[in-house]
DNA sequence: TGTTAATATGTCGTACACGAATGATTATTA
DNA sequence: TAATAATCATTCGTGTACGACATATTAACA
């Protein structure tokens, strides 16, 4: 082990990149954990909530690919909104194997209480830097993503806009 | 709140960001569970032999603050370690409260078969950039870091004396 | 028609990851 | 010395997060 009282030459760029991942997923995690004490719900929990309301109604399969997460995590994260009485599930009458999930009056007054804003404190810190700051930092976690290669990890439907699909009319 | 619906605007730079930092988390869990099947052996469990191996002998306590893990979640990986036979724990004898945690020669064995590069694909892809971007890229990543207030997060230990700027803009 | 494949959801076991509480040990203080 | 505080490791309960597998349903096909 070098151990040099004298100087400390500063870690790899590589690594300093891990360190702060690991970082980084400690704070969102501690960050869900205040949400979970204050407001009785996490953060996963709340993405899906987000990704319902975008939709107005979806399924297992829709809500994992946009939150980035595989459908056995999401079921999980689903069960325990429905205990809370944020969910409903009803069966797609057209496809019986769906589970079109819609959001309760209850959920809805949720989202209200707690701004999007809120999810990370670190949107609003994001939005205070000037706009060519946050283009660096955006393109440097998508570079990462990409070196990653987690960009093919099973989500490339995020697009919110989706212009046509006739493929699958949407129930609703 | 400003709609528009006529082109598929990218989405703003904050929620790219947190986009890309799902990715980045699952990213990792998918490595993880990759070496799991390789090598039986995690991310998490490989970090913190690496700290143990760095230090020689380490702590429950000092490896949370390097890894950045509390120390509950420590105490799990180090059972795991313990029950495959890469660790050893002894009692200290000075302070009795301290338990010291040694490698066996299973886990240098194993540390030497599984080389650091492979802990996350990244590190290749990263060290193939050219110095200046991964300049770029760790000082968004440490810049992300600071804005979620990650650093008082329960671990400054890590970073050893780094003079850099001391002007900590006072957000409390 | 029936058989097989593909899809969607759910169950199960494993491994993090955390805070709160507990017990053991050491340090501090009255 | 005795009471108290601080520290360290551990246990416990909750919530992700995954893959493998099981079940139900639909689609594709012979």
């Amino acid at each position: 082990m070098s151990n040099n009282p004298t100087i400390a030459e500063p870690l790899p760029n590589d690594i300093q990149i891990l360190n702060s991942m690991r970082q980084i997923i400690r704070a969102i995690d501690v960050h869900s954990r205040k949400l979970k004490a204050q407001y009785n719900i996490t953060g996963p929990q709340l993405i899906c909530l987000g990704i319902i309301q975008a939709s107005g109604s979806s399924t297992v399969t829709k809500i994992a690919h946009e939150a980035h997460l595989s459908t056995s995590t999401v079921v999980g994260i689903l069960d325990r909104l429905e205990h809370e009485a944020y969910i409903l599930r009803e069966r797609d009458r057209v496809d019986r194997r769906n589970w079109n999930v819609h959001l309760t009056d209850q959920a809805d007054h949720l989202l209200k209480m707690v701004p999007p804003s809120l999810h990370y404190g670190l949107l609003n810190a994001l939005q205070s830097l000037p706009e060519g700051e946050q283009e660096v930092i955006a393109n440097a976690f998508k570079r990462v993503v990409s070196l990653m290669g987690a960009e093919n990890l099973g989500t490339a439907l995020l697009q919110k806009i989706t212009p046509v699909d006739k493929s699958k009319p949407p129930s609703e």
